[in-house]
RNA sequence: GCCCCCAUCGUCUAGCGGCCUAGGACGUAGCCCUUUCAAGGCUAAAACAGGGGUUCGAGUCCCCUUGGGGGCACCA
C-alpha cells in the first residue's frame, strides 16, 4: 500500500504550534515510508476564513522543513487542494446519499431548531436535533423544495447498535449509536462541513493514513458510517493526543497567554518560534520527542535518524504538555554544534532583521564564545547589546574598583591599557596579543597579583554589561577606536 | 448532565509479567572549572494516583474509584 498522509488545517489564523506537531508525525511517516504528503486547505467555513492566513502557513511549514508534494501552491493529480474550490464534488456525493437513502434534506428553520433544542434539553438530551426531517414523505419534499425554502442535507446514522471506530494508538473505540443523531453533512449555502468534506477528500485524494486531533475521535463514528455508505475503503485512523497549556490546564491556546517561571512568554504560534530564533531543526528535534521516543534514551538526533526509527503506532496517546525549558536546552546544544561560520550566516541576518546591523567580521570573533551563551538567536540582543551603539557609560565608583583593586591602581591599569592599544597597529590588534597584555597589566595592579579584578573593571568599561561575552574578544570585535572611547569614558568617572 | 480518551519523578519520557533496590533527559540543588555569564564535568533530591482482583510473581493484564483531558454546531 502506497502511504498517503495529509496536513489539512483551516485558514483561520496564524498556525499553530500543535498543528505543526501533528503535521510533523504524517510528514515523517510519509516520507519514512517514500509515501507523499498532501497539503489541503479546509476552508469550507468562509465567515471565518483570514486573509493571509494560507501565506502564513505555508511559510511556516517551510520553515520547519516540512515540505508537501501535493498542494494548493504545486497541485497535484488529485486536486483541487482547497475545498471551496472542490464544492461541485461534494454536492453530488451528498446527492448520491439521498438518492441511496442514507441522507435526507432537513428544512428545520433556525427557530425550529431552537425550539427543538430547549424541547430536547428539557428531556436531558443535548442531541439538538430530533429527526423530524428523516422519514418525510418524497411529496412533501418536492413541495417543500419547490416553495423555496432553504434546506440542509443530513445524514442518516443508525438508530442503534454500536460503531466501532478502529484507532491505531488505541484499538477499536465503540461507540452507542443511540448517542447520535442526524448530523449536517452539506450546509443550507451549499458548502459541506467538515464530516462529508474530510471523507470525500481522503478518499478520493486516496489518503492512507488520517493524523488528525483526538478531539475528532468522538465524531468519528459519523465519517466510519460515511465511509461505509460511499462503500469506500477506511483510511487508518490516529487521533494524536492534545498538547495541553504548561499548567496542564485546557488544550494549549493562544488566546491565554501563559508565561513560564523564568517569566518567559510561552510560544504558542508557529512563527513566534521563528522570530524568537530557534533553530528550526532544533524545533523539529523536539516536537518529535513528545509523544514519542527515538529508544536508547537519546533525545538529540537528526531526522534521518528518526526516520529509520519512526512508527506511528508508537505515539502515545496520553495528553502533553510541551517542556520548553528542554526547547531551550536542545537549541542550544544545535547552536553549540554550528561551526562558527554557519553561526554566523544564522545570526547576521536574523539581527539584521531586526534592526542589529552588525559586521560579520566581528560576529566571526565573537561566535566561538557566544554559541554556548545563546539558547536561541535572540539571546544575542542583550548578549551583543555592547557591540551595537556607544551608549555614555552609566558606571559609579563601586562598579570600576574592586576590594582587591582601588582608584588609583584601577586608573593606572587603565592608562596603560589605552597606551597599549594605541600603539598597536591594526595588524597587531589580534586576540592573542591583547589577551597577553591585559592580563600583564592587570596581574601588575592589584594586590594578589591576580589579573580577575582589573578585567572585571575594563569588562564593565568596555561593555557596560555586568554580563557579557569574554572580554578580549569583546574587544576585539569592537574594535580599536570604540574601546579606547570607552576606557576614557572610565578613567574620567575614575579620576573625576 | 451524557459519551469518549488518558494516567510512571515538577516536566518530557523508558518500561509492552520476573532483567525494576523503577532507567534517561530537561529543570532544580551542591561541588569542580572559571576575568562576568554561560558551557562542560561530577554528585544529589525527585515518580509507578488509590483500592480491589488475576497470577508462583504486577509499574506492566482486568475492574472500580479518583484525577486530568476531549466531545456533545448549518466550526473545523
Amino acid at each position: 500500500m502506497t502511504v498517503r498522509t495529509r496536513f489539512a488545517p483551516s485558514p483561520t489564523g496564524y498556525l499553530h504550534i500543535g498543528g505543526v506537531w501533528s503535521a510533523l508525525f504524517g510528514w515523517m511517516f510519509a516520507r519514512k515510508h517514500g509515501g507523499r504528503f498532501i497539503l489541503r486547505i479546509e476552508d469550507t467555513d468562509t465567515r471565518r476564513t483570514v486573509p493571509g492566513a494560507l501565506e502564513n502557513l505555508i511559510e511556516s511549514l517551510r520553515w520547519f522543513g516540512l515540505d508537501w508534494d501535493e498542494g494548493p501552491d504545486i497541485g497535484g493529480p488529485f486536486g483541487p487542494y482547497i475545498q471551496t474550490q472542490r464544492a461541485e464534488r461534494y454536492r453530488e456525493w451528498a446527492s448520491w446519499l439521498i438518492d441511496r437513502g442514507h441522507a435526507y434534506k432537513c428544512f428545520a428553520t433556525p427557530e425550529e431548531l431552537e425550539e427543538m433544542r430547549k424541547a430536547l434539553e428539557a428531556r436531558g438530551d443535548r442531541s439538538g436535533y430530533d429527526r423530524r426531517y428523516r422519514d418525510l414523505p418524497d411529496g412533501e419534499v418536492a413541495r417543500l423544495e419547490a416553495s423555496g425554502r432553504p434546506y440542509v442535507v443530513r445524514f442518516k446514522m443508525p438508530l442503534d447498535g454500536e460503531t466501532a471506530v478502529p484507532d491505531l494508538l488505541r484499538g477499536d473505540v465503540v461507540f452507542d449509536n443511540k448517542q447520535f443523531t442526524d448530523y449536517v453533512i452539506l450546509k443550507s449555502n451549499g458548502l459541506p462541513t467538515y464530516h462529508l468534506a474530510h471523507v470525500v477528500d481522503d478518499h478520493f485524494m486516496e489518503i492512507s493514513h488520517i493524523t488528525r486531533g483526538v478531539e475528532w475521535l468522538n465524531t468519528a463514528p459519523i465519517h466510519v458510517r460515511l465511509f461505509q455508505a460511499f462503500g469506500w475503503e477506511m483510511p487508518v485512523f490516529v487521533h494524536l493526543p492534545v498538547i495541553l497549556n504548561p499548567n496542564g490546564k485546557g488544550k494549549l491556546s493562544k488566546r491565554h497567554q501563559a508565561f513560564a517561571d523564568d517569566g518567559e512568554k510561552i510560544l504558542v504560534r508557529a512563527d513566534e518560534f521563528m522570530e524568537a530564533g530557534y533553530l528550526p531543526e532544533a524545533v523539529v528535534n523536539f516536537l518529535a520527542n513528545i509523544g514519542w521516543t527515538f529508544g536508547g534514551d537519546r533525545e538529540k538526533f537528526t531526522m534521518a535518524e528518526a526516520l529509520v526509527r519512526f512508527e506511528l503506532a508508537d505515539i502515545s496517546p496520553a495528553p502533553t504538555r510541551l517542556p520548553y525549558s528542554k526547547l531551550d536546552w536542545l537549541d542550544n546544544q544545535y547552536i553549540q554544534e554550528l561551526s562558527d561560520e554557519a553561526l554566523v550566516s544564522r545570526l547576521h541576518p536574523y539581527l539584521e532583521r531586526h534592526g542589529k546591523a552588525i559586521s560579520k567580521k566581528a560576529l566571526l570573533v565573537l561566535a566561538p564564545v557566544i554559541k554556548m551563551r545563546l539558547k536561541k538567536l535572540s539571546d544575542a540582543f542583550d548578549l551583543l547589546a555592547f557591540l551595537f551603539e556607544d551608549e555614555p557609560l552609566q558606571a559609579g565608583l563601586e562598579q570600576l574598583t574592586h576590594k582587591k583593586m582601588d582608584r588609583a591602581a584601577a586608573a593606572a591599569a587603565l592608562r596603560e591599557t589605552r597606551a597599549f592599544l594605541e600603539a598597536l597597529t591594526p595588524a597587531e590588534f589580534t586576540l592573542e596579543r591583547i589577551a597577553a597584555r591585559l592580563t600583564t597589566i592587570g596581574e601588575a595592579h592589584t594586590e594578589t597579583g591576580k589579573a580577575g579584578p582589573f578585567l572585571g573593571t575594563l569588562r564593565f568599561i568596555v561593555t557596560g554589561q555586568q554580563v557579557s561575552p569574554p572580554l578580549f574578544e569583546s574587544i576585539v570585535a569592537l574594535g580599536c577606536q570604540r574601546v579606547v572611547g570607552r576606557i576614557n569614558q572610565g578613567l574620567a568617572i575614575l579620576t573625576g
